[in-house]
DNA sequence: AGACTTGTGTAGCGGTCGCTACAGAATGAA
DNA sequence: TTCATTCTGTAGCGACCGCTACACAAGTCT
């Protein structure tokens, strides 16, 4: 069912076609699921696992703008570009945003950003200036997950490497004793 | 209708609520825009409208990492607030992606990318440098928008203010003379 | 005056939605 | 065996969806 999910995104998840899909009835998903809201973050939560899994499965990097990058070019391929427009779609929709989801969904996001956190030390990002850091590796690469409906690859390459610059940048603030 | 979807958002835009809303009929709707999908369009075309009004008529901040922080505040103020998302809300559920609407959509957001920068540019990042600043902090925003329904407003803050910095080094690069 | 384009209301079509009532099959406990 | 629990298929409910057919009013042009 994630899979379908993965394909086909979450906002037109029905319980008819994706019941079909995996080779059973509405009726079955209501029973095991409860309701089609229990279902959807059902799907979410294992599109967390599964993407946080890949961020884990990541080789490090020699260097923070290689890391970025390499980031980058990770959330372009399965399974984590399917997870994150899953991901987005739920947290743009509001989906995340309402109780009971939104206990649920955070903490899963926060899992999701401490395996970037992890993967950005080890490609030799301080430890004390990685919160900051990841914070902004993080929320840059959904906005430029959201412009690739829109802008060319070539765009979205060059604003990715600045944004390992400008990661570079505020890892190294910290070292050379600078405040921010 | 703007306001109404504005409001209630652009995935649960159904003919007939938003008509009773504006006090008339889904009928007309269909009448005057022609279908459904070209309504959602001139909504989001409209709302892309108000959002590039605003950030014209942003006061410069002085330096790039105040500018940043300021431009953050707008956007959580209306109409900015809204109309970030119901962007989001379109380019997240793959609105944004298919033709025609996509060179519609395009166009309208690289005008708001062309706002953004020219008030970076106000805000005193060298105008050579304004693009790959003005892509870093356009799409950090969206990130940084994207966790407002899971996160705290301390975090937020935190991180928007890092991604200053962020542009701040990555304006101050080319003054430098470092190549990228 | 008569034809015609433009706008508006009423009613309803075919379809999908989430969900449920009900009956039956399978399985384990007594 | 008998009973109870767990699972599954069929049928369908009421609601809403986008959209359309049709009748009709108000101009507008000839």
């Amino acid at each position: 069912m994630t899979d379908h999910v993965l394909e086909h995104g979450v906002v037109g998840l029905t319980l008819r076609p994706v019941a079909a899909a995996v080779g059973t009835s509405d009726r079955m998903l209501v029973y095991h699921f409860g309701t089609r809201d229990d279902l959807v973050m059902a799907v979410v939560l294992r599109t967390e696992e599964r993407s946080i899994a890949a961020i884990d499965a990541l080789p490090a990097a020699s260097g923070v703008r290689a890391g970025v990058n390499a980031l980058w070019r990770a959330y372009q391929t399965e399974p984590l570009a399917s997870g994150l427009r899953v991901y987005l779609q739920a947290a743009a929709t509001g989906l995340l945003g309402q109780e009971p989801h939104r206990s649920g969904a955070r903490a899963g996001g926060e899992r999701w950003v401490g395996a970037i956190r992890a993967y950005l030390v080890r490609c030799g990002v301080p430890a004390e200036r990685a919160p900051r850091v990841t914070a902004l590796v993080d929320s840059s690469l959904y906005g430029f997950h959201l412009d690739l409906v829109t802008d060319t690859p070539d765009e979205l390459a060059q604003g990715v490497d600045d944004l390992a610059v400008a990661a570079a940048a505020l890892a190294d603030l910290s070292l050379a004793g600078r405040a921010d």
